[in-house]
DNA sequence: CCTTGACCTCAAGTCGACTTCACATCGCAG
DNA sequence: CTGCGATGTGAAGTCGACTTGAGGTCAAGG
């Protein structure tokens, strides 16, 4: 009745079956099991995976979202004061983020005018040449950027998560 | 003399041997041999892998970044019109990833004062159950996201790129 | 001569988020 | 009863960018 199947959640939320399987693995939801063991999501499931997805979006790892989810009191759903508290830090996670790429842009913009074709001296690389330029003036870029990417990774028109080649 | 070892090349690029060696069966630098079949690397190496740095930062993997570093001509400094070109793309790329953190951000800010918690309809995440809230109205997410991270990657303070436990 | 230490190669391992595979079951229509 | 499709499980594979490990070589120093 108010039961969804695995294939209907996977349909309703663009995620593959596998992926709520491993979602389950991984304690990021839960489902009921029918007699026969098929798993039986209540419609509430469709939130969380949606919230599942917000934050990846926003960068967060599933064990980090699974602790988030873990703050959000058992089934209910979240208040405003949950949502606030969550969302405060993701804001600031996605500043960081902008700010990093912001700077980056513009050390970028700066290099065209400048000329400095180099890139040993113009902050824009330049990880540890520093040492060998003597002085510890370089080494621009903030940490944050270390952290983001390798970023392409879906980038290929390969199968990053849209594709789902799993539901053939 | 002019030439440098790959501890040399490690040292002041901050990269670990192995990673040189790595970029070197994937086309990415070269380097002359000694007799005993050593590499040595002539000191336009560093810029060239300041470059790789630069590039990465900006998200481009390391095929993009072979391509690219084959469009210099060999060997040769890189011209402003080498560099306006190559970084062009790049500020392009830059802006584009900026611009779907913005929007992210904002989605974020607006939800919080909107007090749309469900996260069902609010545009944040909703991917597919926009087909089970009828009509095609949400999916307000541009696709550069989706390309984007699963950033955290290197967030774990578990080695990335920094601890380089390499040089051992 | 022997030991270091820096270097070499090739193979395999790592991390995250899943997917893919092989094989077993469930439930139902014909 | 048979067959089909949707599901179940556990194990293994995938991608990118490296790192780690095993086992071997080279040049210099004591």
């Amino acid at each position: 009745m108010e039961l969804l199947t695995i294939g209907e959640v996977a349909a309703r939320s663009g995620l593959a079956p596998s992926a709520l399987r491993y979602y389950e693995a991984e304690g990021l939801v839960t489902a009921e099991r029918t007699a026969g063991g098929a798993r039986r999501y209540p419609r509430s499931v469709l939130r969380r995976l949606a919230f599942v997805r917000a934050a990846q979006n926003v960068g967060l790892s599933l064990p980090e979202i699974r602790e988030a989810l873990a703050s959000l009191p058992e089934g209910r759903t979240p208040s405003a004061r949950d949502w606030e508290r969550l969302s405060r830090g993701w804001r600031d996670r996605l500043d960081e983020q902008i700010a990093a790429l912001v700077q980056l842009r513009d050390g970028l913009s700066s290099c065209i005018g400048c000329g400095c074709l180099s890139l040993t001296s113009c902050g824009l690389s330049n990880p540890g040449d520093a040492a060998a330029a003597e002085g510890p003036g370089a080494r621009r870029l903030s940490p944050v950027l270390r952290r983001l990417p390798p970023a392409g990774r879906a980038g290929s028109p390969a199968a990053p998560r849209g594709p789902a080649p799993g539901r053939r």
